[in-house]
DNA sequence: GGATAATAGTTGATTTTGTAACTAACAAGC
DNA sequence: GCTTGTTAGTTACAAAATCAACTATTATCC
């Protein structure tokens, strides 16, 4: 006799959970670094690192590039402000806008977390193959939709 | 001349960034299925999820599973007995400890829900070929640490 | 068996996030 | 140029997460 039995669901096999305790997992240990060490927030260390990464930016550009909503990058840009992390500067071909860069502090904070980073990427990445690791980012860049 | 720049960090290949982008993306669709429908948190259904997955366990043990702080299960645990998904019940060899089961009600949610979750993960599957996903979900699981 | 430590789970205070309303500046249409 | 609509960014209030302290119960050790 056939089973018709509709196969159960397994939690553990099911994308969204399994990326979301990959995500929690893996960013414990590299959470640690920013904010135990410099004493900031996940959305902190996101605008330092797309500020470090592409330079000058505004908050529009980093909410749309990294996804995270204005109210989070006003408040991030704020503390790295007062941080002395970085500069606000007021485009004047229009006042509404506000040019991002990071200072000299900022970008040192910016290199030693990224140092950090990489190590801890290799970490990472040893667990796999290197075409395995390969894939696996292609794939991460899919669904995140960074294509 | 050999170039002894190091190599630039590049946000978009750092793992634990990656990993977060896709989790909250891949998230967000089946989000709406649990908070716009039955008003629940994350915890919630996770919560449910495990409930309805393995049947009868203690907070404890979920969050042991799940990776989720006590408090934050205590509470979702409270919200669904309010909405009658579950019962809690002493274990009489230790009082300490509460049996959970879901109610007929709550299994009904976990149903529904769990169809849509299947629904939604073979959609994410499909953005890859099988080998692919196979692969992709034991990486996840190893990242995951439920190795 | 009684003191001390450990465990399951809850509660309260603080911090962080999310939502919506807001200000200030620019753009478009007439 | 003046109304209407949009956009960049901030602020205020509500919802949720985090952290520490707490209660009640069980385990340990002398």
């Amino acid at each position: 006799m056939v089973s018709d039995k509709k196969d159960e669901f397994d939690l553990r096999v099911f994308l969204p959970y399994l990326l979301n305790r990959a995500a929690e997992e893996s960013s414990l240990e590299f959470q640690r670094a920013y904010k135990d060490r410099y004493g900031m927030l996940r959305t902190e260390w996101r605008v330092l690192f797309h500020l470090g990464n592409y330079g000058e930016m505004t908050a529009k550009e980093i909410c749309e590039r990294a996804r995270i909503h204005k109210t989070k990058i006003s408040r991030a840009v704020s503390k790295l402000e007062q941080r002395r992390y970085l500069l606000r500067k007021r485009s004047y071909t229009d006042r509404r806008v506000e040019m991002l860069t990071l200072t000299a502090a900022g970008q040192t904070v910016y290199r030693e977390l990224c140092d950090i980073a990489q190590r801890y990427d290799e970490k990472l990445a040893g667990m796999f193959s290197a075409d395995e690791v390969a894939l696996l980012r292609q794939m991460l860049r899919r669904l995140a939709d960074m294509v």
